[in-house]
RNA sequence: GGCCAGGUGGCAGAGUGGUCAUGCAGCGGACUGCAAAUCCGCGUACGCCGGUUCGAUUCCGACCCUGGCCUCCA
């Protein structure tokens, strides 16, 4: 938390939150645990405190509200628990010593490296061998280090950085270490499912599992999950390419729905290309199914009901999300097609619950296409939204329009109601004459 | 160079040894004052070359291409 996040930083909150969703529901939230880690002490937060003159405290405590403001506005679930590194410092130094004692860690100059000679399975997340890793270095080696493939797990601070004592000096923790810790702080040694993007399988997760693992001397996770990366013109987004597209950007300018459904509209294994035809795609399809509900707008449901069993049945299968969203497309398809109430009650319920589910369709129809469902004044103000001229109109302007348009048709007067559906079309604006009168909407960008 | 993924119709994106993905876009028709929305209908997609098979997009092998990791990274 050095800085604001990425769209690709979001997705594995997004995916993996909507797993947490799914085994709370089948298991019972009572027996489900989802952490979800917060580095708040590294290098470059660090560089970051110094740069600014002040405790890297004060960084790491606005950008993880950012964070947290961004991820509950794309609707990523929120976890039980949110450790931070600068919490488990006692712990870290303690598995330090245990990982020494055992010897699978030794100290030198004032650094604790892990020896990765003494882990027999070291390698075996991510299918390489120490000596491909030593063959493919890139980076040169620190002469304190035994084995080139050692990785730091205490590192001394000089005093203008963030320390801590310990039996090393001062100093603070690796990267590695701190979920290590974390992890059988709050969930026990063996933890059923870890995440995280494939980025990290190594080494970060290698790490992790060595330290663990030889520390506890238990399996350290049953079961690895990896995110793809999603990519930006066919590249990894990510901060050191320097092609991001930061979420709380990308919020100011598209419903958060429109967002969460593009990270989720592939399978998350897979890489996501983001781009503008994208954005275009997920808003159009979500159109379509607010525009279902937005027909069935007077049709009452005492409530959404069960979870549709295609949606839960995709779900359950290695989270295919696409399946669950083919799933619900063809719900919604039902939905429009339902001539009887009960009909209608039935299948609205459904797509409500299954789009509910996956973290979609939660606004008012209405206010989806009228664009006012996310914004805001300031943001029209700035002239980001997408329609400028909208922006400096307001909906009482269109529905007077609206209203003279009517009265030109009542009179068979098409040229003058042309005239006036050409000048909102000028507005961002497109009308629909339906049996129940004319409604309006924002125009696709 | 080593290791790991992947190449599906105009675009996005699941999946499968033998009639169906799904969405977006497009086309034809219905409806409409005209549109929009909606409805009906339409398009012989599985990188390349071999092999296995009665039959392969799906299995096997080679090749080409793309991406990721090997350094901080979701």
């Amino acid at each position: 938390v050095y800085h604001y996040v990425h769209i690709g930083n979001a997705r594995p909150y997004v995916v993996f939150g909507l797993l947490a969703r799914m085994l709370r529901r089948i298991y019972g939230a009572e027996h489900v645990v989802y952490a979800r880690n917060i580095t708040d002490v590294d290098d470059k937060i660090n560089a970051a405190a110094l740069a600014a003159g002040t405790p890297i405290g004060s960084i790491t405590g606005r950008y993880a509200e950012a964070f947290r403001e961004d991820m509950g506005k794309l609707g990523a679930d929120v976890p039980d628990v949110e450790p931070r590194a600068t919490a488990h410092i006692a712990e870290i130094i303690a598995m330090c010593e245990k990982l020494i004692a055992d010897g699978h860690a030794y100290a030198a100059e004032s650094h604790v490296l892990f020896d990765v000679s003494s882990y027999s399975q070291y390698g075996q997340l991510s299918r390489r061998s120490v000596d491909d890793m030593i063959a493919g270095a890139r980076v040169e080696v620190a002469p304190y280090k035994k084995n080139p493939a050692d990785f730091v797990l205490w590192k001394p601070s000089p005093p203008e950085l963030p320390g801590w004592d310990s039996p090393w000096g001062r100093g603070r923790p690796g990267w590695h270490i701190e979920c290590s810790a974390m992890a059988a702080a709050h969930l026990g040694e063996t933890i059923d499912i870890h995440a995280g993007g494939n980025d990290l399988m190594f080494p970060h997760h290698e790490n992790e599992i060595a330290q663990s693992t030889c520390a506890n001397h238990r399996q350290f996770a049953r079961y690895w999950l990896h995110n793809g990366m999603l990519t930006f013109d066919g590249r990894k987004m990510s901060k050191s390419l320097g092609n991001v597209v930061q979420l709380h950007e990308l919020l100011k300018l598209h419903p958060p729905e429109v967002l969460r459904y593009l990270l989720l509209r592939a399978h998350y294994r897979q890489p996501l290309d983001w781009s503008d035809e994208a954005l275009r795609q997920a808003k159009a399809t979500l159109d379509g199914w607010y525009g279902v509900l937005r027909d069935l707008a007077d049709v009452e449901i005492a409530n959404e009901g069960r979870v549709p069993e295609n949606i839960e049945a995709a779900l359950c299968d290695d989270l295919n999300t696409p399946q669950a969203f083919a799933e619900l497309a063809k719900l919604a398809d039902a939905a429009r097609r339902a001539v009887s109430i009960e009909g209608k009650r039935l299948a609205k319920a459904a797509v409500l619950a299954g789009g509910g589910f996956l973290g979609l369709l939660q606004q008012d129809p209405e206010r989806w296409f009228q664009g006012q469902s996310f914004f805001t004044a300031d943001i029209a103000l700035e002239g980001v939204s997408l329609s400028s001229a909208l922006a400096s109109r307001t909906p009482q302007e269109i529905e007077s329009l609206i209203a003279e348009r009517a009265t030109a048709r009542a009179a068979r007067d098409f040229k003058r109601a042309d005239e006036i559906r050409d000048q909102l079309a000028a507005m961002g604006i497109v009308i629909e004459d339906g049996p129940q009168g004319t409604r309006w909407k924002v125009a696709q960008s």
